[in-house]
DNA sequence: TAGATTGTTAATCGATTAACAATC
DNA sequence: TAGATTGTTAATCGATTAACAATC
């Protein structure tokens, strides 16, 4: 595969996601030229960066028009791999494990939630959507069985390391981490934090130096 | 106050929060004392890297000993404003946005949840947890009213920049963007992306390399 | 064609790491 | 005291930006 070619760094990657949600923008309004510059714009970014981080990527822009978004959409979608279906499973049934569960967002974007987990005994067995919580231990040979390549770690933080290494036991290739606390994997299995608590005390900082300065 | 003399650079602050949930387990677990090279360990850094970060916070630590984990979350407390109460809206009241504002651990960690909003009539009157979801239309004034702090938008992506625009305009001083989005807000509004869905599409791409190199 | 915009090289800027004197 | 660990300076590394020739 072409556009494998390097690793690309992940300060461009993360900036890939966010071209992609522009494109798919910019698509859904009919548009179909865009500029470096626009994008730029956009996203609070220099053009410059920009056009360096597109060098990673298996696609060209023309002269003197920009980059036709259908081909930069098929693009990123092939790095990124969104033309893929992958397997989840969700490993803690609390307030925010089912609602990933429900949200429609995920399977419409090609992540299948094919499992919800917790250890709570008077969890188990309830329905969440189509699907039933099971019993945490069940989570090794389902994963191991239905070949599920990523786990969402939405239990409290200080267990959130132990399921990790359990995750990580049962051959899982990917961890995406809800919690607070930070996770620890071989280099085999990438794990992304989402920060949503880490978020908001970022956000508490900035308001607090905002206020007093 | 001392510790914002100088603005911490956002890739020192991203760290300066995974030492404080790592300080507070230190702490769970009784220990009294860490050192930078410890810190390091366990958080995948270098020990320079930690010493490094904690020069822009007014904390020191002992040179036989390392850092005393109290002082050290004391310090970490204040910076990240984490010693202060803030309100928060949740905007959209779906699958997510419910369950963050059932979610306790917010609120255990200072973060008050004062108000949900939606503008879907089926949904407003509707209860969740304690609170009723409110119509979107009465956002501005009970951000005003109340003076909220920060605004979470759980809300469709094609909607994200629209309700952004309404908290901006409300005089709301932080926005935790939980869409696929991304969102534009004024210097003087601090913004966070939680990159769940962008954080997948990460995971997509290692897994994609890991399994074709 | 003329002009706009790319792709790429070189320059700048900032972040990370190495090294070591200071120190408790 | 001797040894371990900090705080800080200098070196390295990587990421961003500027500039401009190539090009459609």
């Amino acid at each position: 595969m072409k556009e494998l070619r390097k690793n690309i760094p992940s300060s461009v990657l993360k900036r890939l996601t966010h071209y992609y949600a522009y494109v798919q923008e910019l698509r859904d309004h009919g548009m179909a030229w865009v500029s470096s510059q626009h994008i730029a714009e956009r996203l609070g970014l220099t053009s410059s960066t920009v056009r360096q981080d597109l060098s990673h990527i298996d696609f060209s822009g023309i002269s003197q028009r920009g980059y036709d978004t259908a081909g930069f959409q098929k693009a990123l979608c092939s790095v990124l791999g969104a033309d893929v279906r992958w397997k989840l499973v969700v490993v803690g049934a609390g307030n925010l494990g089912q609602a990933l569960s429900l949200h429609g967002e995920f399977a419409r974007r090609g992540f299948n939630i094919c499992g919800i987990f917790d250890s709570d005994t008077r969890k188990i067995g309830k329905k969440v959507g189509s699907s039933v919580i099971r019993n945490v231990r069940e989570l090794g040979g389902v994963v191991g069985h239905e070949k599920v390549d990523i786990g969402v770690i939405a239990v409290p933080s200080s267990v959130a390391q132990g399921v990790a290494d359990l995750l990580v036991a049962s051959g899982i290739s990917g961890i995406l981490n809800l919690t607070f606390a930070h996770i620890i994997a071989p280099a085999r299995v990438s794990v992304v934090e989402t920060r949503i608590v880490a978020g908001l005390l970022e956000l508490s900082h900035a308001i607090k130096v905002l206020r007093n300065v």
